[in-house]
DNA sequence: GTCTATAATTTGATAGAC
DNA sequence: GTCTATCAAATTATAGAC
């Protein structure tokens, strides 16, 4: 899973072959077919080791105490993987963006689920900031992520990458903090996901 | 052309076949061959298509006077088009996404120019408006429009489109003017909501 | 479970008649 | 210039020995 994660990033799902993957996992092709019958099979798989990868990253910065620190962290998180971005693009942004050109299979739509965690995870900060329309301010904080992603990668420009976070970071730190004054304090929202 | 260019930007470039374009175009798979040795050729030409389209819409936006009213009729033709983006993502967008994954032909930077076209025109009117860094300004723009065009597409949701245009209009409508005789502008805010 | 050999299909590209 | 027929290579998937 990890060797199709990869390969399919750096080569794209169409482009790669059963043939690359085992390579790079070091075990020859029939070995492949033995876990996953078809190819889409490996797709899906790449898929749920990068929503896994995605879970762990929430997971830490979920021990972080401020929604607004855990958001900044990961602006930070995706600046520090610039290189990977400028060469690659994100890689459940680029997968996502090549599935849902197909009309079978339906990988299209788990590769919207995979965004869509980030995209929850992201407003759920938000709203333990008490900022209205969380969704939409998530919209914007991942959508600006993913369009960085493409312009660095296009533009082969890792300081597009710097740049871009570096405006995100001064809009996250602009906005207002409701535990600074009056107002109800914390237990704002409910912990659990609220969808 | 044109033909290669539709069915490209529905089914990408590597799941669309010869066959796929000739009949699109309605000829035979041999008359292609006739005019395009190789299918990277195809490619290229489908990537000079949407070049072209977009050299329309820059020509057709320079006929109005005010910068600022510029670059609000470009968020609101991205808009105006989410139908297409919710299915497909944007043209030129996606296929960079998928060529910058190749490391032969170097069809990747020939998709990159084609941003870079839209890029800089965009940082030209940000110029005009008088705006420090108007690259970073155009990044910032395009950036957000391929980022909504991808939120859309994974997400199948047009919503997204309406809404981050909303947004994108509101910021670019609290810039300052420089034919305006009084004060020097403001620093410039990162496109946040409204408060 | 692992691996080699191979079947079955698709597809980029060409030959050659018209 | 247009079109049909076809080749050669690549690739998904399977069969079957170990």
């Amino acid at each position: 899973m990890a060797a199709a994660a990869q390969v399919v990033h750096r080569q794209g799902a169409e482009r790669t072959t059963i043939a690359d993957i085992a390579r790079a996992a070091d075990v020859p092709v029939g070995n492949v077919y033995y876990y996953f019958k078809t190819k889409d099979e490996l797709v899906k798989a790449a898929l749920a080791e990068h929503a896994h990868q995605l879970e762990l990253l929430t997971g830490e910065l979920d021990r972080l105490g401020d929604p607004r620190e855990r958001l900044k962290r990961l602006v930070e998180t995706w600046v520090s993987q610039r290189d990977v971005a400028v060469r690659y693009g994100c890689p459940t942004g680029t997968l996502a963006s090549e599935l849902d050109k197909r009309d079978e299979g339906g990988l299209d739509e788990e590769a919207g689920r995979v965004i869509r965690l980030l995209v929850d995870w992201v407003a759920g900060q938000f709203a333990q900031l008490g900022q209205p329309d969380p969704e939409g301010l998530a919209l914007t904080l991942v959508g600006a992520y993913q369009g960085m992603s493409l312009l660095a990668n296009a533009l082969r420009d890792p300081t597009v990458m710097t740049r871009q976070g570096e405006r995100l970071l001064g809009w996250l730190g602009s906005l207002p903090d409701p535990l600074a004054t009056d107002g109800p304090p914390a237990g704002d929202s409910p912990p659990g996901e609220g969808r």
